[in-house]
DNA sequence: TTTAGATGCAAGTGACGGCTTGCATGTTGC
DNA sequence: GCAACATGCAAGCCGTCACTTGCATCTAAA
């Protein structure tokens, strides 16, 4: 099961945002060559890619000497019916509590 | 036109996620009376809901001498799209480049 | 007008997050 | 084995963010 809530705060991040659009152009690729065609060091770019394997956005791979990562969209599509859900609650929940205000009459 | 990045980023604090939870319940509430319900000062409350308030995701009001605030879901809506056009678009490629690879020959 | 309740404004503290640097460890190919 | 390249590990710097506290301001109602 996926924890939608740190997918939210590892999708906040800039910098994550960018990994994973490269990525998703790659098909695959190492911290390493991220971090080359980017203004920070690698290690920056290696904890970046710690955090989006923890949320399940990327997958690594050991391919000899090197570790590849890939994209993984399922937490997206997940956290996207999540924030749906979410909306339409909200909106029956506030549907509701109109209705019983013009019941009622309006609050004070 | 809403920022899709700062709603994520709104979204990410836990106390924000709870801020909107209970204003979905209330409808419509002060920030005294959330600030009240909460172990957090009533200034912390206050703060939280002026970041909600500028990605959108609540609006207020002034009622004689308070202050009401209540729920938007407009932004969460445009937010689930946009992550779901994402996950779609990511896919595609993913699929075109694993179709790529095949016909040419594994990647070294 | 007086006073209590509800906001607004500001400066300050503490912790966490994003980045860096330096060095150790593996792995490939000559 | 050895040199070169890709990682892994760890400590430290620094800014931002969540939260607090203290005080000024405003509004409603007696």
């Amino acid at each position: 099961m996926i924890a939608v809530e740190d997918v939210l705060s590892a999708l906040a991040d800039p910098t994550r945002r960018d990994l994973l659009e490269r990525l998703s152009r790659h098909g695959r690729a190492t911290a390493t060559t991220l971090a080359a065609e980017l203004p920070i060091s690698r290690q920056a770019v290696v904890q970046h890619l710690a955090v989006l394997d923890g949320v399940g956005l990327v997958a690594a791979q050991r391919e000899g000497r090197e570790r590849r990562f890939e994209v993984r969209t399922d937490p997206l599509t997940e956290t996207a019916r999540w924030m749906e859900s979410l909306a339409s609650e909200w909106d029956t929940r506030l549907a509701a509590i109109r209705r019983i205000a013009e019941a009622t009459g309006r609050e004070p």
